[in-house]
DNA sequence: TAGGTGACTTTTG
DNA sequence: GCAAAAGCCACCT
């Protein structure tokens, strides 16, 4: 087998599991609050990875612009877009209406 | 071993 | 205001 590889993609699973119902968060809020500040690329990495876990609402995960990006990673490109509306958050043109409403930042709302 | 890729972000022209 | 390039680190071939 292999040796055992950090937990790196757990955390960020975590993080983006304790967000709540109708909310939103970027790549960069999860980096910066695990303290990967400029590792917004590696959270989209353990996305993908996160693909294989089903309490991972990567969906509520978006880019800066609050844009759909990994919008064609669930399989079907209208895929993320029904989960968000079905968590009672608006999209409109692959992106989140009202995205600063609608945004949760681990690091304030967590009360870090 | 080395090179390339990527669900991003920020700065400069 | 828009477009392009650099930076960052981990995983894959």
């Amino acid at each position: 087998m292999k040796a055992e590889k950090p937990n790196y993609f757990d955390l960020v699973y975590q993080v983006v599991r304790e967000i709540p119902k109708g909310r939103v968060t970027s790549y960069g809020a999860i980096a910066n609050y695990l303290g990967l500040k400029s590792g917004a690329r590696m959270v989209g990495y353990a996305m993908n990875a996160a693909h294989a876990l089903p309490d991972v609402p990567a969906q509520r995960v978006v880019n800066r612009q609050g844009l759909l990006t990994g919008k064609h990673h669930f399989g079907s490109p209208t895929r993320m877009q029904e989960l968000l509306e079905g968590d009672g958050v608006q999209i409109e043109n692959d992106q989140v209406v009202n995205f600063e409403a609608v945004f949760w930042d681990p690091e304030k709302e967590l009360g870090f």
